[in-house]
DNA sequence: ACCAGAACTAGACAGTGTCAAGTTAAAGCG
DNA sequence: CGCTTTAACTTGACACTGTCTAGTTCTGGT
């Protein structure tokens, strides 16, 4: 109730910003937000701080995000912004087939959140996330649909849909899962504890393998 | 390096603790930490306020945990002891073959991270938790034994090291998933969206649908 | 020329984690 | 018994935090 956002910013002459500003400090503070969860974690996080990388007072930030979850919540829809996009691209460069339209997409969800750890750790994190922002929503379905339209090759026409739904959710379990161990508990099954070796491919390879066992 | 933690408490009188305590302040800490997080989540919680729950100053849990991250490793240490516990239990109930001490530990795990949620979601909080602690370490460990005991009569003898751990990483990733996007996004697959089901149901026909179609 | 409103700034407040120093009471020892 | 040590705290201080409220400045529209 407190998020004076007024209304969008589709003006004609697009909005002043004072003086110094070239209209994006929304995107500045979401930018500060990354480098400070990069450098810090999210238990170092401030709004604070946040705001004096942007170059602005430590009041700013609330008007545009309301709110330090405000902020955070909007930092991880734009996670799910870019983990879309991620598996629109590795699917692009995929054969067309069912299995490797599949494989990308697991391949861009793991890809993503080892590229972007903290960012993706935020996406889940419902304890300091505003769950029902409209934004976040949108994108993190937007995201979901991905995953559930290339496993739709994989879901028995014939089953309810209570069963394909659990067969869904078993799959986004287990790719979520593996993201979540490697990141949280420093997993590296394929290339023991050396700590950067290729990791994309621990995830292909896990991916592969769920495919051989799992999908029938 | 400032947990004065001095030496253990097993001389033979037992600790005073000036006049009030029975002994178990770091006990009483625990519990209220549990309370706050159960009531307000992680991102409330606060160390005076877990202080002022137990009846000591703002100073005293310092003195036995050394930092809030201390105190919350210590909490999240007894996670890994509970459901090591409830694992032992629910094997202990179940048939001896593989395929149903193997169902035990899975449903196990999910039904622990349903029953302690914010504990279990503490549980792999590495940004907010000391890693090297080690009574965590062990903890932990030992909770992942009880998966890898379970699983070895699924994993090939003839394949090589890396290939099992593969194989067992993804069967954990899958349980572990599971349970996160459970707590984190609210999924009741097989219920629909009412919040109060079966829960541990759930997690069993997850489980079933896991050894069928995973394992061979 | 004026005004409404967007996009901030500046100040204040209660509450936080951590630290240093002080206090109390029991244990150990002669 | 008196004396010292030490575990287990308490108290007070400090810098810093999120949020609120009240200005301030600048702009586009009328």
């Amino acid at each position: 109730m407190r998020t004076r956002k007024t209304q969008g910013k589709k003006k004609k002459t697009g909005r002043p910003l004072s003086r110094r500003g070239d209209g994006g400090l929304p995107a500045k503070l979401l930018a500060a937000t990354e480098e400070i969860l990069r450098e810090q974690g999210l238990h170092k996080f401030t709004l604070r701080e946040a705001a004096r990388r942007a170059g602005v007072s430590h009041g700013a930030p609330a008007f545009h995000f309301g709110d330090v979850s405000g902020l955070l919540t909007a930092f991880a829809a734009e996670g799910y912004d870019g983990m879309t996009a991620l598996m629109l691209k590795y699917r692009a460069e995929a054969p067309k087939d069912a299995m490797a339209q599949l494989v990308a997409v697991g391949c861009a969800y793991v890809d993503y959140a080892i590229a972007h750890r903290p960012q993706f750790q935020l996406m889940f994190r419902s304890d300091v996330i505003h769950l029902d922002d409209k934004r976040y929503c949108e994108t993190s379905e937007r995201t979901f649909a991905q995953l559930q339209e290339t496993m739709a090759p994989y879901l028995p026409a014939g089953a309810s849909e209570a069963e394909q739904m659990a067969k869904l959710m078993l799959a986004w379990s287990a790719v979520h899962g593996f993201a979540t161990l490697y990141l949280e508990k420093g997993f590296h099954p394929f290339y023991g504890d050396d700590p950067k070796p290729p990791v994309s491919a621990d995830a292909k390879r896990m991916l592969e393998l769920l495919n051989a066992s799992f999908l029938r």
